[in-house]
DNA sequence: TCTGGGGTCCTAGGACCC
DNA sequence: TCTGGGGTCCTAGGACCC
């Protein structure tokens, strides 16, 4: 049998702030968000005095001062550093585990036979290496494993882990969860199913009519049941190191009101973000970049900038990035409006499974056929399906495709194909 | 006065093609 | 010249997660 655990660091932030303070152990503490706009991390004391995930400090700041919650500013370089110390640990203690989050890993328990000794001893090495509790929780799924987790969390008899091994185990356990604690059904998932007469996780679990709910909570709905009656629908993923996409986004402190500084903000994340798929060695094809004013703020007057450009060669050049965004700003802007926020979102990057097929893996080797078929590859790249018709040859003379239906609208330059040609190891 | 930042996955519907 | 049904690709946007 198939058994997942996963453990997760309580009030992962704050654990971090208590290394430093341990006078605070024991005591309520958050921590805030940029710019100290909300809470994003609460310890189970700060819970318990009501403070609610993503409330905006202005309004609790003096209830804080009242109650002595202690308050922090993020750190995040800190965190991550935090983070990659219990996740080592982890991965040295584990026969495989994946890492799913900053505070959180899934491990394949499945081999071991004393599962409660292993979960005790890995917790005791944790917070002895590094001063992070954590809790564990096992089942035969992820989504289950979730599930347990929260009961480790919330129960002080369990000691921070629970195995929900056994069928009964299960029923019980799920029973006790409110559907909005299912992992991957939010608020707005949750009060369709309470609509629907469904209130806890086990009478999602057990509720039989299985078209409905695909038709209403989608695929994922339809496998997050399935993940509930122990049939695996997510496994586990031991190589998530790539990103799909890649953002850099920020509130303004004070609002942004000229095309000029936006530009200069909108650089600035453009650098971020290719620094970074430089790191992960891809080259991106989409450039988003976005900005809006404020939307909590009522009395002025609501805008959402937002624009994307496909990119005809893929880069993670800075200054060839930079231009491309900032045309889109140039597109996008508009005088007047007070702009609270903006980001910049590469994607589409080059170098994932789908382009990396060998373009000429069908054998017959007619010189048309090829190149329909490079052609083919290089629209699923480009990634618009309508290129418009080939010129292809050398001497950049244009060299038109005929399909048999006389289609021309496969096209593109001799230059774009010979680099896909280069990338993708075709033999000429 | 002050409300985070970075991701993933899915679907409906439009555009386009044959 | 007539025109429809079916397929594919793409985008916007929703929902959710940490």
């Amino acid at each position: 049998m198939k058994l997942i655990a996963l453990v997760d660091c309580n009030s992962f932030y704050c654990s971090c702030e208590r290394i430093f303070r341990p006078d605070l152990i024991n005591k309520p503490v958050v921590v805030l968000s940029n710019n100290d706009g909300c809470a994003i991390s609460r310890t189970t004391e700060a819970k318990a005095l009501g403070i609610e995930m993503g409330a905006p400090y202005f309004k609790i700041k003096k209830y804080c001062e009242l109650k002595k919650i202690h308050i922090f500013s993020t750190n995040f370089s800190l965190y991550t550093d935090i983070s990659r110390r219990v996740m080592n640990i982890i991965i040295e203690e584990s026969p495989s585990a994946e890492v799913y989050s900053v505070d959180e890993a899934f491990i394949d328990v499945s081999g071991i036979k004393d599962i409660e000794e292993f979960s005790k001893r890995l917790k005791e090495k944790i917070y002895k290496k590094t001063k992070i509790p954590v809790s564990i929780g096992v089942g035969p799924t992820k989504a289950l494993a979730k599930i347990a987790n929260n009961l480790a969390k919330k129960s002080k008899k369990s000691k921070g882990i629970v195995i929900l091994k056994e069928k009964r185990l299960q029923d019980v356990a799920l029973a006790r969860t409110p559907v909005e604690k299912i992992w991957g059904i939010g608020r707005a998932n949750s009060e369709k199913m309470n609509r629907l007469g469904i209130k806890t996780a086990k009478d999602f679990r057990d509720y039989k009519n299985t078209k409905l709910i695909q038709k209403i909570f989608t695929k994922v709905g339809l496998q997050l049941q399935e993940e509930l009656k122990g049939e695996i629908r997510f496994g586990l993923d031991y190589d998530i190191t790539k990103k799909k996409e890649i953002m850099c986004s920020r509130t303004f402190g004070s609002t942004v009101n000229t095309k000029k500084d936006l530009k200069e903000s909108v650089a600035n994340y453009v650098s971020d973000v290719a620094k970074k798929i430089r790191d992960q060695g891809s080259l991106c094809t989409k450039i988003t970049v976005f900005a809006r004013t404020n939307p909590h703020n009522e009395e002025v007057p609501q805008y959402y900038m937002h624009g994307e450009k496909k990119l005809t060669n893929p880069t993670s050049n800075t200054f060839k990035l930079i231009e491309h965004a900032l045309e889109i700003v140039e597109l996008g802007y508009r005088e007047g409006y007070a702009y609270k926020k903006a980001g910049v979102r590469i994607s589409n990057f080059y170098g994932e499974k789908e382009y990396q097929i060998d373009l000429f893996e069908e054998q017959e080797s007619e010189e048309e056929k090829k190149l329909m078929h490079v052609m083919d590859k290089l629209n699923n790249y480009n990634g618009n399906g309508t290129i418009k018709s080939l010129a292809c040859g050398l001497n950049n003379d244009a060299f038109k495709m005929n399909r048999n239906h006389k289609s021309q609208r496969y096209t593109t330059h001799w230059d774009e194909l010979m680099y896909f040609n280069q990338k993708t190891n075709i033999k000429k």
